[in-house]
DNA sequence: GAAAAATTTCAGCTTTTTTTGAAATGACTG
DNA sequence: CAGTCATTTCAAAAAAAGCTGAAATTTTTC
């Protein structure tokens, strides 16, 4: 079977080991967001075995970090001809691979403190002895939540190309929503 | 001295568990989200050492968390009358306090990530080979780091008050901006 | 300025997370 | 369907992160 063997560029290292650092500190496991850069590099889609070389780790840990990260929408599988193993993608553009983790993070982290938050509130109200004061941060902390969450579902909606517009319209955007 | 030892309702228990849990989730330490969380809802400011009980956790540990939540701005000394202890207290605004969560996050992470980039385009095109495929990648990232940055930074001079009134004013947001 | 109180530091221990490699499973080929 | 290649699973090892308690340091009091 012919085979590429990755090479990587010191600027291709440099930035695939920030990457991996980057993601520890928004929890992220560090091979997990170092395939990812690779992925997003490197101009073909790249094979298990690839991976396993070039970024130094065993082959069972890129099998399970491939699975998260296409646990997150963030890698495809495609097929090359001819060749029967898998091989992996990720998206193109920016603004969809933020947008995706962004649904995601909302989905499995805001979405069930809203739940949460919820539940307290409910039991507190039917609670004896009310504790007018936790009842009070925790109402607060809910609105915040839901009116970002509204507010994400609501920018969700709209098509990159339009995001970016918008926020390239630098100062105009406030001025605007000021005067309204 | 007289001590007020901390005593949680369940619901007071339910939200500082999960409000640590969350922190795992975010890359932040369990302890100091808990901390952070009962600073939170508790109604006046709590010494180390209630802390501790309350919690179970311990008093170096106590220390160390309180030390990360100030290094965040997220938690100030306060002092009682007649007594010596350091006391904590946490803000009260959500809005302010997801605001400079945000601030911190992009100085200590955003901020040296958008260096990176520019390091690595520098880089690359002082280089015999351009490797033009990376280069567009990183250049794609770059463009979108700046155009987030830049338009937190713009979002960062508003006032809380004004951030919560155009979040309720729902959908004429988009509205607005599409028709400019 | 010595004693007491409060806080911080840090080496070592514990727990959790991550990684590995061997074995099991699955998938394709002739 | 037997053999090969590819992937996944999972128990154990390694690494990282977190926590503790004793000792050191700092702060306050008298």
């Amino acid at each position: 079977m012919s085979e590429t063997t990755i090479q990587l560029t010191p600027v291709q290292q440099k930035f695939i080991l920030h990457w991996g650092e980057m993601g520890t500190k928004w929890g992220i496991n560090r091979t997990v967001a170092q395939i990812h850069a690779l992925l997003y590099i490197w101009p073909e889609s790249i094979n298990a075995e690839q991976i396993t070389k070039v970024l130094s780790v065993a082959r069972s840990n890129v099998s399970t970090s491939i699975k998260e990260l296409q646990s997150w929408g963030l890698v495809k599988n495609v097929h090359v001809m001819g060749d029967r193993r898998d091989h992996f993608e990720t998206l193109e553009d920016v603004w969809e691979m933020f947008r995706i983790v962004m649904d995601e993070r909302k989905r499995r982290e805001v979405d069930p403190t809203l739940i949460l938050l919820r539940d307290c509130m409910e039991e507190q109200k039917k609670s004896g002895k009310r504790d007018k004061h936790t009842e009070g941060r925790l109402e607060a902390l809910q609105e915040f939540f839901e009116s970002a969450a509204d507010s994400y579902e609501r920018l969700r909606s709209v098509p990159t190309a339009t995001l970016r517009r918008i926020a390239k319209m630098g100062d105009k955007v406030l001025k605007l929503l000021k005067a309204a």
